[in-house]
DNA sequence: ACCTGAACACCGTTCAAGT
DNA sequence: ACCTGAACACCGTTCAAGT
């Protein structure tokens, strides 16, 4: 579709194989996000990416930037004066999920990065600044930090996903073997006669997301 | 150093193929379980684990299985009759955590799988009991699934780990960009006055988990 | 029934060669 | 200087062939 077939195509750069980089992860996903399809995406061979880009690593770094720099923007944005510590950290949380939300992939591309990047140590920073204006000592600060987790930047990887499980197979397996999980059966069942139209699913992720986040910020307000 | 060198190798089976993909992820970590390495490990082509495996996922889902085993058998032998909800479910989540912890690969691999087993399903099914016993509503024991999240089975991913940036680049640049995060610098300098010693290092992991375990489950106790 | 060798379709990356 | 083609060392997996 691209018209400028027989143009000089643009020069390639680290910003342009970035961009590829989003398009293809949010479009299939992280794992579709190699060398030789950012190369494809840009009319380029894999190999001159490497111009560019250090190796596959730095690629991935980039995106974290990328991602990282939507966040800052975003709660930036929305920021409101007069808040206090637990408001501010709340609005600031959830901002940058909604960043997170619009890029399915970020979270896992977050957990894997083996180094944390300079904009995410950034971020983090400020967090604590909030904390100590709130009156947080630096001790319970950095339990704050490590509590909080990835929650800080917005996300929770949920290892516990009824709603993955409820594939056919394991719907099929779960009411076979009831007797194996009673407790959870009976959950689903209360949950489900709640929510009779099931219009929310099994779980509403962003209220889950909001529950524990709370759940958080008042255990550490009542220890401030 | 196998002098069964001549004999007939022993048959292959699928324990016998997990015990050696965990032994491999012990010693070599998660990434060098390879289809070609485990069958190098049992003294066989690569191919012939087809045979007892579907495919590499499937031995994956194995491995998890086999952890799995391990936290049953150790909640079940450090469970204490006289126990409230409360701390019964701490200990339980702490010999998770224990068999975690001899498995530094289990909680990357916990994470990556698609689909939970039947296994995690039963493992917090049982949490749910124990809710339930303790006079959670299910609404309540679901909310705090969600909120534990992968700390129920005993392990954080930690995405904020200043161990890990304390790389000799990464302290450089600390040190350098200092007025870039002077949050976390301060931070840094009063854990290291308050332990002196460096004996701990930058953060104690068990601590830092337990923190947030029983800010979790006081949270959770008080709207129970 | 169980195991194997060769092969296929992918990776990231190196390297010498082109302009 | 930037880009390329061929090649290398890996993956998981298929398939026809062996015993």
């Amino acid at each position: 579709m691209a018209q400028a077939n027989s143009e000089p195509r643009a020069p390639l750069s680290r910003e342009l194989l970035l961009r590829a980089a989003v398009a293809i992860a949010d479009a299939d996903g992280l794992e579709a996000v190699t060398m030789r399809r950012v190369g494809e995406a840009v009319g380029a061979e894999a190999m001159s990416l490497y111009h560019h880009v250090a190796n596959k690593g730095d690629l991935l770094d980039g995106l974290v930037d990328l991602v990282m720099a939507e966040i800052d923007e975003r709660v930036e944005r929305t920021a409101v004066p007069g808040d206090t510590w637990l408001q501010a950290m709340r609005r600031r949380i959830l901002s940058a999920r909604e960043v997170m939300l619009q890029h399915p992939w970020a979270p896992r591309l977050f957990e894997t990065r083996p180094t944390m990047s300079l904009a995410v140590v950034r971020y983090h920073d400020r967090l604590v600044g909030l904390m100590r204006a709130g009156g947080f000592s630096y001790d319970l600060a950095h339990h704050a930090l490590h509590a909080l987790g990835s929650r800080a930047l917005g996300f929770s990887q949920e290892l516990f996903d009824p709603a993955a499980s409820a594939s056919p197979a394991s719907e099929r397996m779960l009411r076979e073997l009831a007797d194996q999980v009673p407790h959870l059966t009976g959950m689903m069942a209360e949950i489900a006669h709640d929510d009779p139209a099931g219009t929310i699913g099994w779980c509403d992720d962003q209220a889950e997301f909001e529950f524990a986040l709370d759940l958080l910020l008042d255990g550490l307000d009542r220890r401030r």
